[in-house]
DNA sequence: GTTGACCTTAAAGTTCACTTTAAGGTTATG
DNA sequence: CATAACCTTAAAGTGAACTTTAAGGTCAAC
């Protein structure tokens, strides 16, 4: 099967080379096979696992916690550990939609209220700042 | 009027002394009075800045922009800057709400079909994230 | 056979928003 | 008058997730 260099990997998964050895350091991915010469060679799943992660990282996951998830995986672990995981990923998502449209709710209510025009005294926008936290 | 030594405002405000020292610093609170024996003497408004920067900051934005907007006021500026800020700012917080929705979506949808149940190797959770970026 | 594009490591630098540490000086209380 | 609780500064440390730098070794093309 096609194996690939560092380089070739970055290029086919959109991770910068830099970034790969670093998550290898971060025991994110396993240590690769080298060549004769001390090259790492990837084998082609490597770029799965490396959108695996990225997409992981869109989500919201921590390194630590996509470490996690990929650990249950090569382990064949518990679907209930890896369950935990995604239930406390998805409060958090739900409590973070909930602040920001609170945020939402009151800055676009005051940009509304705000002209535009004239001196900053009184403008709405600072004013909701300065009382609504 | 009264005047607060930095203790003061910081148990007043709830913002560390350290934090206070580190705004004066960095331009978001200006260089207050001085006692004799050097010590930071606060003025009563000191507390309703700090309380706008905690605000700020919940609400999404960086220093550099509270600094921005505090410098506004401060210059008793222009509305119109005020507003091209918060609306860049709103925007900002409506991409968020955006795509930590379709987060949601996906992930609860997974969390579902998950029993919780058996090893990993065919996960719904891990296949969504491998799959849906 | 040498240039240039790759690869290697370890270590230091980046950004943000602070916090901690070190090494003192000052003020309030008993 | 000592001791504890404040205050001062400058500089270094924190954590997350990398990026950059330094100082090389290797490989393909001309």
């Amino acid at each position: 099967m096609k194996t690939f260099n560092i380089g070739e990997l970055s290029e086919k998964s959109g991770v910068a080379s830099h970034a790969i050895r670093f998550y290898e350091r971060e025991n994110l991915l396993p240590e690769p096979a080298r060549t004769q010469s001390n090259y790492r060679r990837y084998p082609e799943d490597a770029i799965a696992r490396l959108q695996f992660i990225i997409h992981a990282k869109q989500w919201g996951f921590t390194l630590d916690e996509i470490r996690e998830l990929l650990m249950l995986q090569d382990a064949n672990g518990d679907r209930a550990e890896a369950k935990r995981i995604a239930k406390k990923q998805l409060e958090k998502i739900r409590h973070q939609i909930q602040s920001l449209s609170r945020i939402e709710a009151v800055l676009s209510e005051s940009l509304e209220e705000c002209s535009g025009e004239g001196p900053m005294d009184g403008c709405p926008i600072v004013e909701a700042i300065a009382q609504k936290g």
